[in-house]
DNA sequence: ACTGCGTCCTGGGGGC
DNA sequence: TGCCCCCAGGACGCAG
């Protein structure tokens, strides 16, 4: 499952590949995949088509081709998105949308947008100018990114990020999946930042100390720039680079997925439990919650 | 305003 | 062997 890290990785394959390249054309077999399109496959096709691609831009878990005219194509991958350069046509049962590209940096002459369970999509549209840049107006409400965040402690927004946090009676874990909040974490780094900084995932966010959330932060970024080193996590086919790559973090994760195994610190055998329809790995000794959010029985 | 659950989608895997 | 049901989850919509 793409997050930060796996996005990340995408974004720097998919620059050194396309940058300065044009969009000569385009293809679309699945409509789903261009849901948020306004004026559907026809608008779609007028927007990107003759497009030279400026630079390849993300914010969390989004990216985009930045046209450098004030528009670009942004792209989530969901679940199980890929975006794939190829230098000749490849068949592939989830190929979803394809970019006809020409003048790229070398033998590229398509981007491939593969999606097995098409809750990634694309989307033409217009750059707004932020404090941080240029970003897409329809990611106005997604937060700086938890990377952002590390590279900013101690500043006005990373502060303001731990407040609202702290403000609230969610899971802390909730809130780190909320994009709004700070962006980037998915489900597998969430557990594992939570792990880390020793907190239990269905802790009020109310219940914790301001240096508990600084260090559910911290850990959240440190764990995903280690990832990112690594070339992100691929449990399956479904995340792979820009090349078709897998990554190799998934060998160097703590809990996640790893339900009844001992716990790397401790050897308490790692539980799983639902949190709000999330699928949710923690260590029951390492990670105990507060007094104030034991259950009163 | 905040909270939490349902919805979308697909293929793989478990269970019978 | 075959089939069916459940499971995975990012973002958003909606109800309470």
């Amino acid at each position: 499952m793409p997050e930060l890290p796996e996005v990340e990785t995408v974004r720097r394959d998919l620059a050194r590949h396309l940058v300065g390249a044009r969009i000569t054309g385009a293809e679309v077999w699945r409509e789903r995949s261009i849901r948020q399109q306004p004026g559907g496959r026809a608008e779609f096709l007028a927007e990107v088509s003759g497009q030279t691609i400026a630079a390849v831009s993300r914010r969390g878990k989004f990216l985009w081709l930045d046209f450098g005219n004030g528009t670009a194509l942004q792209a989530h991958l969901g679940m199980s998105g890929q975006l794939l350069v190829r230098a000749a046509p490849v068949e592939h049962p989830h190929l979803r949308v394809r970019l006809w590209v020409t003048g790229a940096p070398d033998d590229t002459t398509a981007l491939d947008f593969v999606d097995q369970r098409t809750f990634g999509h694309l989307l033409a549209v217009e750059l707004v100018e932020t404090e941080t840049g240029m970003v897409p107006a329809s990611l106005s409400h997604i937060a700086p990114d938890a990377l952002d965040l590390l590279l900013a402690a101690g500043t006005p927004a990373r502060q303001a990020a731990v407040a609202a946090i702290g403000r609230r009676g969610t899971a802390i874990k909730a809130l780190l999946l909320q994009q709004g909040l700070v962006s980037g974490i998915g489900n597998i780094y969430a557990d594992e930042a939570l792990w880390r900084a020793r907190i239990n995932p269905q802790a009020p966010a109310s219940t914790l100390t301001e240096a508990q959330i600084e260090e559910a932060l911290t850990a959240a970024a440190t764990v995903m720039g280690e990832s990112l080193a690594a070339g992100g996590t691929s449990f399956d086919e479904l995340y792979v680079d820009a090349l078709g790559r897998s990554g190799a973090f998934q060998h160097h994760l703590s809990v996640y997925g790893r339900a009844g195994e001992p716990c790397p610190r401790c050897g308490t055998p790692i539980a799983k439990v639902t949190l709000q329809g999330r699928g949710t790995h923690f260590c029951p000794a390492c990670q105990v919650l507060p007094a104030a959010a034991a259950p009163t029985v």
